[in-house]
DNA sequence: ATGAAAGCGCTAACAT
DNA sequence: ATGTTAGCGCTTTCAT
């Protein structure tokens, strides 16, 4: 019952041949007849012989395939880059093994670790919210395993890097609700460790500074799991509500978070926009049949993918070693909706 | 700066063993003496040796690894499904592969062919919409790969299942829309092939005829990709509000289908519940915050992840070849909330 | 208790 | 144009 998968060896025995000329003719080599060529191939096809990967990672220390960490994947965000990634690798002839570290240090390293053990010929990676230490990746990157960082950077290590522009997202977020006649506009983010963290910080910043409108730490609430965990956002929302100069409007910085907050302000009767406005950051296809409509960032996932598999597809067949590194940056886009119209 | 990962022949070389011995050692065999295995292991432990699995697999032909092949993670209910295999496969020291086939037969073959080829031990396997042929199964499950079907299963194979109660599920849905006083209800399904379309069919049709209500084949409506494409729901829904007759509410009978419903009488200015009655088969956690909130079914993902894995790691460790086989059903929950109350 | 050698499937350097 | 051989990292007979 279990027959085992066919072999270059059957085929040289069957045939009177060698190994050697059997793999040498189907991989097309010049050196072959043209006639021996013919007999390999049409008995190789009607026996249905497949190479064993396996093997030729073994020999060759590369697979054909690389990987994927991210935090998790259900998760409308890091989904949609995962197809950007999957709709180059399967044009180009890659496999992709997707891992999800659920925003624990300690499963990023089990999962790179698996991942270039297993011969992984790259490494696409968004960085977990507890990642500080990037010892495992440098280790990896200096025994030259091509490493493409995005969404979640560092400035640690030198290779390819793309991100969105959580900058200026951050930034029209903060403007528009500005610009609606919000006031008090509070930052719910992630891990203040995070380089989105940071940089859409730094746009939210910016934008009041730009409006003459003091920065005040007290309005910035941190959820260190991005609202992984229950509870985080409630929390979060509470101590903003019990401020004594509540704010009257947040910009939520991921998609968990923002309809997490939509929920946790449901749950405490404060209606948006009325009592709240809300501009979040989310690439959920739903926005428009949420309560109310979520006005929102989006992020260019699927070509973030795109271009991170791009990039690492070059770093894996450049011929020389490739010293010139390059971070791009990709567009947002605010979409208006309800959650943040002044009444 | 490209440094080789270590093997046993450097430790071998390094103590002037032999290689056997080093891996006798390494593996805790009797016949070693406790000096020589200290040494070896305090050395292995030292250089941070780690075995390398690709050698292993191809010895081995396994690789303590198994796939995952489902039509897409972008999908509330496979990501859960995913997060409970993982859960039980993190635990018992197994990795995981996922890979998706976009509900697409030929990526379907490619990935289970790949995921093979790659020594997996095993396949947990949801199916495409388009997959009537299951050769592609059929052989590798003869060749001794251990297969697992979770929610769309196959009556042509014989091995462990698991699935939703899709009967009941649909069957308390409809029951529930016909108690709160609705009578014309429309069933909105995916491709009438898949084992979950027939179940949800057919508990949709039972609970009609235990009311009373005849059954009425113009108000069912297949969308062959489950809403995976654009405007696949828009045209059902379309058609729906075309009859002359028009339904008076829908059971919607998947993730996808029941927000693209939502999101398309939104479009139309059907106000629903008033013009619209909904039940949706969903696991969004976001059913709250939908406007309006969505009445839903909701089916165990996490769990009949955690089932589907322990009984394909029950497959592989077993010592005899296993004869018995078994269809786990488990309950799904109807939670009833804005989008099915008759005003 | 340890070592030598074969073999998993494949490729490639080196014969012929 | 084709065959022989070695080797990728590891385990496992079979010797010793």
């Amino acid at each position: 019952m279990k027959y085992e998968a066919i072999t270059i060896k059957d085929i040289a025995k069957a045939l009177g041949l060698s190994t050697s000329t059997v793999s040498r003719a189907l991989r097309g080599s010049y050196e072959i007849s043209a006639e021996t060529r013919k007999l390999v191939l049409e008995y190789a096809e009607k026996l249905n012989y497949r190479p064993n990967p396996i093997a030729l990672s073994l020999k060759e220390k590369r697979s054909r395939s690389i990987g994927i960490v991210v935090c998790e994947i259900a998760n409308n965000f890091f989904s949609q880059v995962i197809n950007g990634i999957e709709s180059v690798a399967y044009k180009k002839g890659y496999y992709v093994i997707i891992s999800q570290s659920h925003e624990s240090f300690e499963r990023e390293v089990a999962n790179t670790q698996y991942l270039a053990s297993r011969s992984v010929d790259g490494l696409l990676i968004s960085l977990s919210t507890e990642t500080t230490d990037l010892s495992h990746l440098n280790k990896l990157h200096d025994r030259g395993l091509p490493i493409v960082f995005f969404d979640r950077i560092t400035e640690e290590m030198t290779t390819h890097k793309v991100i969105a522009n959580n900058f200026n997202g951050a930034y029209q977020a903060t403007e528009h609700l500005i610009k609606t006649g919000f006031r008090r506009i509070a930052h719910l983010t992630i891990s203040p460790y995070l380089s989105i963290t940071k940089e859409r910080l730094a746009g939210y910043k910016a934008a009041l500074a730009d409006h003459r409108i003091p920065y005040d730490e007290t309005l910035v609430k941190y959820c260190k799991y991005g609202g992984l965990f229950e509870g985080e956002t409630e929390e979060a929302i509470d101590s903003l509500l019990a401020l004594k100069k509540k704010p009257d409007a947040i910009v939520a910085a991921s998609d968990k978070l923002s309809t997490g907050c939509l929920a946790a302000l449901a749950r405490r009767k404060v209606r948006v926009p009325e009592e709240m406005g809300i501009v979040g950051f989310t690439n959920s296809l739903l926005t428009d049949i949420f309560h109310p409509a979520l006005t929102s960032v989006r992020q260019p996932a699927f070509e973030m993918g795109q271009v991170a598999m791009e990039m690492l597809i070059q770093l894996i067949e450049s011929k020389h070693p490739v010293t010139k590194f390059e971070t791009r940056v990709l567009n947002t886009e605010l979409s208006v909706r309800a959650s943040s119209q002044k009444p």
